[in-house]
RNA sequence: GGGAUCUUAGCUCAGCUGGGAGAGCAUCUGCCUUACAAGCAGAGGGUCAUAGGUUCGAGCCCUAUAGGUCCCACCA
């Protein structure tokens, strides 16, 4: 019994209650199977404190459109979903809550901050997820995980034991960037420079003179766009290459305001082109700094707090924030008589990325990962093609990470996240490193431990995520299975925080790739061309867009027009002219189970197949051909840019229009058969190519259209077949299509009403040409608006100033003479004559050119032999015409 | 400072391994033709940034230049 379409295409009847009938049915569920071969995808997981913003969209959309197809293909198809517990961000947002109830974080304590915390996910963790669906996402929602769920803890504890273990994790005091507002130390990967109108303050030191005492008349100055770390300098340096300053050598400066002597070093570092060739050293502060001290083995003066103020080492400045510490300190240069002058200096700051911050380089004892052993095997991969990166350009980025990789400062001053699994003898200070907290310090046999307060960096588990989420530590069957999985699809801004660091865990932990692929894509940016923030308030909701336009639209949109890796503009626009695809597609099926109503269509015999019909079924199995070919290389959007093509094009403009007569003519059972037939079965394998990108429309008409088969997206993927290739009715059937085009042409240029129909005459000394016309009368006349078609071999009843087409191996007519102005088929016909004549010109120029018919390859050379006998040939066609007019 | 990328129709962008310049939107003209006006038919519009080079042949490959965007580094 088959169902009817609503009238009209309406995307919000429809969407969640096929969502929920897929769910219901369990199909995007996936189980080890060793019958199929496995195709899995995780998911990048979306930040529990996220809302779906068109970057997820984009991002989950080309995820599930590899995976429905790949599901299609036959493979089982596992698409891993979950969230991120997103450490930082996570917590500065409960803070923020916190501070509107009038709670400080550190006076609510760590426990109940985390019971907090805990509630804020389970509020918000499950919304993201609930707008993934909005989506029409196929994940396995049987297996959703978290990154700080039981699995993924053991994870992070096995690896961090292991790896301390080995050596690869050490805690070190180091200089690390430090976050004065989120009062935690951050990566390097997480400092964002911000180019910063500031100051240049040239500032003077005296020198040391013999008696120990600041000199009054010998100074040293140099420059500085953070005067407030002079409280903390520990020398001033100058290169040993420059003869300027060679009488300083073994000599020392006197550090004001701090009032003591610190020495002049020589560093390789200072660069004698820039300012006055002498830099003041402040080990604690600057991570350049640090190491010139490191060299010199120079005190190391820290001179803030936590919060960047500043510490009882900087004497009486001690309490002011930095920057008032800063106008401080210059004002009492003045008055010294030490500040030069002030330059205007536009310079970059680094700040924190979530906060904006300013970041203070500070000497903290952290945790590090070790990174020069554990990149090799990554940097290899990629080197090597084992995992390819989609656009190949991203390996140039990649590189440049590995190229340059320090070590991964991977502990933060933050309560939400993995708790550091090392432990404090209280009585000896030693450090357990231990997945369980232990009971006797080995050393001194002390039985009270501490845990470090600290917590993970939130890429330490993420890192995790391709295998963590199979089930590692444990041998499950599904890790053997489904790992090492096929493509992760992410953006080009998080390869070093994320793709590196799966790929050198994966390779680490499992001893193997944690996927082959990386498929990139750009930023959805608005149609200014600019980011979506929330601070500009130009972002768009993709659940308006939904609501509005429907999932399938929104999709299409987002994987067209647009290649791999590059951002892209959003239009509203575009949005529309997607919905109206879907429109196009939903009139078309809806039309074609009209004419199907109460007709038991059967499989025709091929002999049974006009022409017309070999034609669209051969071009749909070029299609199948082609964006097969496409997708397979991740070419996402120009695979559904032939589909789109196709359907809307060849199938609806063209076919629906060449079959209506045979539809509308009962008389020829065999022929209304072959045409429904046609019809529906061309149909069904264009639906099917659509599924990936547009699941809901295609799905409510598959279902629809035959009611044996249970839903679209477990139907098999069409493929392409040697048996459908019908070259000979293509060719036939263009020629019929040149012909109406010309028609149509002729008609508009002579304002011919629509209304008027014309006796149309096919003249052609070909067999085969008036074969294919004859075959084809029907239809061509109602595309051609034509009241009788005569196809002949010579001019018998034909007006000499018949409007005509020439057409490649044939003359059209169309005796309409008594609306025909001349002069302006003249025109057209001199137009057409030289047209003619340029493409003649090209090709005799080309064949002309003995280089290129002895160095082309033969194939081309035939071509254009070809076209130029079909140019001549319709050029002396044009030339009769125009002498017949006079 | 290093690197990537872009410059194609009025706008936004495609153009896969080099072989007669495309789409959507916008514009103009005509159509309420029985699936669709969220539509149909037709039309206009491009020295493919500039200059060289390789090639029988360049939007595509190479070099340089100009302008835009982004990433990395961070000379105090």
């Amino acid at each position: 019994m088959s169902k009817e379409l609503a009238k009209n295409y309406d995307p919000k009847q429809m969407e969640d209650r096929i969502y929920q009938k897929w769910i219901d049915k369990k199909y995007f569920h996936a189980e080890v199977d060793h019958s199929k071969t496995p195709f899995t995808i995780v998911i990048p997981p979306p930040n529990i404190t996220g809302q779906l913003h068109m970057g997820h969209a984009l991002d989950n959309t080309m995820q599930d459109i590899l995976i429905r197809y790949k599901r299609m293909q036959g493979y089982n198809a596992l698409w891993q979903p979950g969230t991120d517990h997103a450490s930082i961000a996570t917590e500065v947002r409960i803070i923020e809550t916190l501070k509107k109830e009038g709670i400080d974080k550190n006076d609510l304590g760590r426990e109940k901050f985390l019971e907090r915390a805990w509630d804020w996910k389970k509020e918000y963790g499950g919304r993201i997820i609930n707008q993934l669906k909005k989506m029409g996402s196929s994940c396995d929602w049987d297996r959703e995980r978290f990154t700080m769920d039981e699995g993924c803890n053991k994870a992070v504890t096995e690896v961090f034991c292991k790896m301390h273990e080995k050596g690869w994790i050490y805690k070190g005091s180091r200089i690390i960037n430090w976050c004065p507002v989120c009062n935690t130390s951050i990566s390097d990967a997480e400092v964002e420079y911000e180019e910063q109108a500031g100051h240049f303050w040239h500032i003077k030191y005296p020198l040391v003179d013999e008696n120990g005492q600041p000199s009054k008349t010998e100074f040293l100055t140099f420059a500085t766009t953070r005067p407030e770390t002079m409280l903390g300098d520990t020398a001033v340096a100058v290169n040993p290459k420059d003869e300027r300053y060679t009488y300083l050598h073994g000599r020392q400066v006197w550090l004001p305001l701090v009032n003591k002597a610190i020495p002049v070093v020589e560093d390789d570092y200072v660069d004698m082109e820039f300012g006055t060739g002498v830099v003041k050293i402040t080990p604690a502060h600057d991570p350049n700094d640090f190491e010139v001290g490191k060299r010199h083995k120079l005190p190391e003066v820290n001179i803030m707090n936590d919060d960047a103020t500043i510490n009882k080492n900087g004497g009486k400045f001690e309490g002011m924030d930095r920057y008032e510490a800063r106008d401080a300190i210059v004002k009492e240069l003045d008055e010294l008589g030490l500040l030069v002058k002030i330059e205007d200096y536009t310079h970059n700051v680094g700040t924190h990325d979530r906060c904006k911050t300013t970041i203070e380089p500070l000497i903290k004892a952290q945790w590090f990962v070790k990174m020069d052993e554990l990149i090799k095997p990554a940097v290899e991969a990629v080197k090597n093609g084992d995992i390819k990166l989609i656009p190949p350009r991203m390996e140039k980025t990649y590189f440049n990470w590995t190229d340059n990789i320090r070590d991964w400062c991977i502990s933060r001053q933050l309560w939400w996240g993995h708790r550091i699994p090392a432990y404090y003898c209280k009585d000896c200070g030693e450090i357990v490193v231990a997945k369980e907290a232990p009971t006797v310090c080995p050393k001194c046999g002390g039985t009270h431990f501490e845990q470090d307060p600290d917590t993970l960096d939130t890429w330490f588990s993420s890192a995790l995520w391709p295998f963590s989420t199979l089930g590692w530590p444990e041998q499950t069957e599904d890790l053997k299975y489904f790992y090492p999985t096929d493509v992760l699809v992410t953006g080009y801004d998080i390869i070093f925080f994320w793709v590196i660091r799966m790929i050198f865990s994966g390779y680490e932990q499992m001893g193997e790739k944690p996927f082959n692929t990386v498929l990139f894509h750009g930023l959805v940016r608005d149609d200014q061309g600019r980011k979506m923030s929330k601070s500009l308030g130009n972002g768009i909701d993709p659940l308006e867009i939904i609501d509005k336009y429907g999932a399938d639209a929104l999709r299409l949109t987002l994987i067209t027009g647009n290649a791999p890796g590059n951002d892209m503009r959003f239009y509203m626009s575009r949005v529309e002219a997607s919905r109206n695809f879907a429109n196009k597609v939903w009139n078309a099926s809806r039309f074609i189970m009209m004419n199907m109503e109460g007709k038991d269509i059967t499989v025709p015999d091929e002999a049974d197949l006009e022409p017309v019909d070999k034609w669209i079924i051969s071009k749909l199995n070029d299609v199948v051909k082609d964006a097969t070919e496409n997708m397979d290389k991740f070419e996402l959007g120009i695979a559904v840019q032939k589909v789109y093509d196709f359907i809307w094009d060849e199938f609806c403009d063209w076919y629906i229009e060449m079959v209506k007569p045979r539809l509308y003519n009962s008389d020829n059972a065999k022929s209304q058969n072959a045409a429904l037939y046609t019809l529906k079965s061309v149909l069904i394998d264009a639906l099917k190519l659509l599924h990936p990108y547009m699941p809901f429309v295609t799905e409510e008409i598959f279902c629809t259209l035959q009611d044996e088969e249970e839903s679209i997206m477990i139907s098999s993927w069409p493929v392409y077949s040697e048996d459908k290739n019908y070259k000979d009715d293509e060719k036939a059937i263009e020629s019929i299509k040149e012909a109406v085009r010309g028609i149509r042409n002729a008609r508009t240029n002579m304002n011919v009403a629509p209304s008027r129909k014309a006796a149309v005459f096919v003249v052609s000394d070909s067999d085969v040409m008036r074969k294919t016309f004859e075959e084809g009368k029907l239809f061509f006349a109602s595309l051609a608006s034509a009241l009788e078609v005569n196809v002949q071999s010579d001019m018998t009843g034909i007006a000499d100033d018949a409007v005509s087409v020439v057409i490649s191996g044939a003359n059209i007519y169309m005796p309409f003479s008594d609306l025909v102005d001349i002069e302006q088929e003249k025109a057209r016909l001199s137009k057409e004559h030289d047209r003619l004549i340029g493409e003649i010109k090209r090709a005799e120029g080309m064949l002309a050119n003995e280089r290129f018919t002895s160095k082309a390859p033969e194939a081309k050379v035939n071509e254009e032999r070809e076209k130029l006998a079909k140019y001549k040939q319709m050029l002396e066609e044009v030339k009769k015409q125009i002498e017949k007019l006079g």
